[in-house]
RNA sequence: GCGGGUAUGGUGGAAUCGGCAGACACAACAGACUUAAAAUCUGUCGGGAGUAAUCCCGUGCCAGUUCAAGUCUGGCUACCCGCACCA
């Protein structure tokens, strides 16, 4: 056994630990039925070319999590790869002349070897990349899995573009009217896109929420807004004096009788029906195409105010059979719905300013209990709950009440159903970008639209191929590519020349991973189904409707196509806060970004890591600070030297441990140690309180300093235990210096193949306890009393106990509340 | 507008089931060691009154429940996030 230096070195001992676990393939997993499975996964980085802090948050919350798991004796599963298509490595060949696939592997490369050197437990024989062939085959693959399920489908829409991206864009893409990667306002385009029939899981995608117990509620709330579900009634208006129907969505079917006008989205065909040579023609037509120019931000702005014309028709209200005035206006969306909406003045505020605006009527339907309403005393319309007038026969019903005959009546009527609504709209994913996976498909002037036969997967990308900032794919300038046949009748065809949302290669790459080196199959049931679900996944939260609602509308479909027996992919969810400096997310723009390679060099990555955790919980957004920085190194430091201080004593250490034989000092060390095992172990498994966990062991440590300074002839066994259990609490946190001093003080074998320790109960007893006395709930005394007393003996003990006799006297004993080992009040009246 | 979250010393944060508010750190100050500095070690460290023992106030604000509230309930305020003319 060497001698230990006296001073931590970080750099002598991580590089040195990093290639031995490399060689023994430490972390490597295989499929084992003795020990239970654990799945835990960080989301996996897009390499833009170095790692940041929030990748080091992200990772070091990981590993914790996948030492601790493997120290308590899972078979645990921890992988890496790279999502590694997209935008970035087109622009990289755009400016520099460089190749993405190029650029991208260059990258990997770069940011893999800052993986390792933050030692990092992963199986990288594991490591996936999804711009490698052996994985956009199986991307592919599943994209014509779901166009025979009939998931996929081509249609003309009007869709996203961002002009900078030049590429179109899925609706979860559109930040606030902005793309979601360059920021750059996104408008609307009529194109025939690839879509996924997401909507067609959409009550799944909702309901399955409820057993997702293991997610923040925050990240539940926002995809359940998304998906936007609401309950209503579909029904038609005739349009007097034509052939036509005008379907319309409502949800509040109660206030029908309260319609008195009709709006159509500018969009709608029928609006061109309804004003072909009429007056109105030309003012309709130049009012549609006024609201059509409009940016989509402009046009959805809450703040616009409303603006519409008349078409010249009229409907026929289905109860009332009077004529009501059909309008077109701008605050009516093609998209959802009908496309067309009842205009209900007095009980709809957007109905109200637009009707106020036009001078279109008002009629009060829906009256709240114990009132009336005036019209001309309104100065909002009224969406409360009341009770129906002016309705005809459903007058005297409350709203509720109201709304199922109503719509019982339509559904009996023949004129409308009952229909379920959603916000969700379909998937858009196919893109005018070179850098992705193919979309495997052939279009044949005889046969049509026909997918690439299986056996053909994957469609390479052409390496050869001209970067410009045109608005064309790439791809389809590329002949050879583009220049096929046709798998069914072999006639001349062309292939599609987009590519796919790289949002489909980051909705499976977690189950890849389970089998990742399958060249049959995208991966094995039995593997898929002995790691899946996932049991702790690690992210941002930014993917908190993107990826994560794409990723359990694929796990569904995976599902019901028997490929996967999980119906969620996610069994609990880790979001975690962003990595700030001096209160702002850390950008190149802003000039505040710490480069984790700098501090590793500097302090090491135990250090980084140990910062990272203590700093702050894994959900709050944590502001980095080098003192913080200085302090996590000390507290290494630390560590350091009291285990150099005892490298004698454990070397000499050969008796077992005799409890019975225990001085007070030792006894009090003892029942730190194990209160520690205890904290630790609750905070990493239960709470992911890792900053709390960091400090319990701080203060075990602080606790062998205190016992050095009071004792001269250290118990040689305590010591032993002392450290092996140290050793091993801190293994997950800073593995390099745990290892380093495991294999220095004790015996052979890596610390982090040791087993979690376990904490004994015995030396966490205490057999005397200081109990706080309140009066009235004021702290007035604090007594030591004997540990397990009831709450009688604590009374009497209490009662008898000078001070509060002196506090007492005069005044009469109301109450005594006593919690065992922890406190009692007294609680007096004056008198 | 709807939905979700957050608010505790100079700072990051702790208090897990309603039971001593401020654990553990950072910073600051004082001291020890040193020729000196660094490193390390020790002490002080929410506010106020008092020589002191001790007492009063204090977890964004206002009420309430309770023997007891940072924690529970009701009502606000500020900030952050998501959705938003969704009929």
């Amino acid at each position: 056994m060497a001698e230990l230096n006296e001073r931590y070195q970080a750099q002598d001992i991580e590089e040195r630990w990093q290639q031995r676990w490399e060689a023994d393939k430490a972390f490597a997993t295989q499929m084992n039925r003795q020990r239970p499975e654990y799945y835990v996964l960080e989301m996996f980085p897009y390499p833009s070319g170095n790692l940041h802090m929030g990748h080091v948050r992200n990772y070091s919350i990981g590993d914790v999590i996948a030492r601790f798991r493997n120290m308590q004796g899972y078979n645990v599963l921890h992988p890496m790869g790279w999502d590694a298509f997209g935008m970035p490595a087109e622009n990289a060949a755009i400016k520099h002349g460089i190749h993405p696939a190029d650029w991208t592997w260059d990258n990997i490369s770069n940011m893999r070897r800052q993986q390792k050197a933050l030692g990092l437990s992963y199986d990288w024989d594991r490591e996936i990349a999804t711009c490698h062939e052996e994985y956009y085959r199986w991307t592919q693959w599943l994209f014509l899995l779901f166009y025979e399920r009939g998931l996929a489908y081509k249609k003309k829409a009007s869709v996203n573009w961002c002009d900078s991206c030049a590429t179109v864009l899925a609706n979860e893409q559109v930040i606030d009217g902005h793309c979601w990667r360059c920021d750059s306002e996104v408008r609307k385009k009529d194109l025939e896109q690839w879509f996924f029939r997401i909507t067609d899981y959409a009550d799944r995608l909702l309901a399955d929420l409820d057993d997702l117990k293991g997610w923040p509620d925050r990240v539940k709330t926002m995809q359940e807004n998304w998906i936007g579900r609401s309950e209503g009634l579909e029904f038609n208006f005739d349009v007097d004096g034509f052939d036509e129907k005008i379907p319309v969505y409502t949800t509040r079917q109660d206030t029908l009788c309260g319609v008195s006008y009709v709006v159509l989205a500018p969009e709608h065909p029928l609006v061109e029906r309804l004003i072909a040579g009429t007056e109105q023609e030309a003012a309709v037509r130049a009012f549609v195409e006024t609201v059509r120019s409009q940016s989509e931000i402009a046009r959805t702005s809450t703040e616009v105010e409303k603006e519409g014309i008349f078409t010249g028709a009229y409907a026929v209200h289905p109860l009332t059979k009077a004529l009501v005035p059909i309008w077109v206006a701008n605050y009516v969306l093609y998209e959802y719905g009908t496309g067309a909406v009842m205009g209900v003045p007095a009980h709809d505020e957007r109905d109200w300013l637009f009707a106020g605006k036009y001078g279109l009527p008002k009629k009060i339907v829906v009256s709240p209990v114990g009132e009336t309403l005036e019209l001309d005393a309104m100065t909002d319309a009224y969406t409360g709950a009341g009770v129906l007038v002016n309705s005809g026969q459903f007058d005297g019903l409350d709203d509720e009440t109201a709304k199922k005959a109503i719509a019982d009546w339509m559904e009996k009527e023949g004129r409308g159903t009952r229909r379920v609504n959603y916000r969700l709209r379909d998937w858009l994913i196919s893109r005018q970008r070179y850098w992705g996976a193919p979309i495997p498909m052939i279009y044949c002037p005889q046969c049509g639209i026909v997918p690439v036969p299986k056996e053909q997967l994957p469609v390479k990308l052409p390496r050869n191929v001209r970067f410009d900032q045109s608005n064309v794919s790439p791809l389809a300038t590329v002949d050879e590519f583009v220049n096929c046949t046709c798998p069914v009748c072999g006639a001349a065809a062309r292939r599609e020349t987009d590519t796919m949302d790289t949002f489909m290669c980051s909705s499976w790459y977690y189950m890849r991973y389970t089998d990742p080196r399958n060249t049959t199959v995208p991966f094995e049931e039995s593997k898929v189904n002995y790691w899946m679900p996932v049991d702790q996944y690690i992210g941002g939260i930014e993917h908190a409707i993107l990826h994560l609602l794409y990723s359990r509308f694929f796990t569904k479909v995976l599902k019901d196509a028997g490929l996967v027996n999980v119906s969620e992919p996610f069994k609990n969810l880790l979001t975690q806060g962003m990595v700030l400096k001096d209160g702002s997310k850390m950008s190149k723009s802003k000039g505040n970004v710490v480069s984790p390679e700098e501090i590793v060099s500097k302090y090491g990555a135990d250090t980084a890591r140990l910062f990272i955790l203590f700093a702050a919980p894994p959900e709050r957004d944590l502001e980095w600070s080098e003192q913080g920085v200085e302090g996590a190194y000390r507290f290494i430091n630390r560590v350091w030297r009291i285990a150099a201080h005892y490298q004698p004593t454990l070397a000499e250490a050969s008796a077992p441990l005799d409890r019975d034989a225990l001085g007070e000092a030792e006894k009090t060390l003892r029942r730190v140690l194990h209160i520690t095992i205890k904290r630790v172990t609750d905070d990493i498994g239960n709470r992911f309180n890792f900053n709390t966990a960091i400090s319990a062991i701080m203060e075990l440590v602080n606790a062998v300093y205190a016992y050095r300074d009071q004792q001269a002839a250290p118990n040689a066994p305590l010591m032993q235990e002392t450290f092996s259990v140290l050793l091993r609490l801190l293994a997950p946190f800073v593995p390099h210096v745990a290892e380093e001093l495991w294999s220095q003080l004790l015996v052979e074998g890596s610390v982090h193949k040791q087993s979690w320790p376990d904490f004994d109960a015995e030396a966490v007893k205490v057999s005397e306890v200081e109990i706080v006395v309140q009066i009235n709930g004021k702290v007035r005394e604090k007594l030591v009393v004997p540990a397990g007393l009831d709450a009688k003996k604590m009374e009497q003990l209490v009662l008898e106990d000078a001070k509060v006799q002196q506090l007492t006297a005069g005044a009469t004993i109301a109450k005594v509340v006593c919690v065992p080992d922890k406190l009692v009040n007294v609680v007096v009246k004056k008198g």
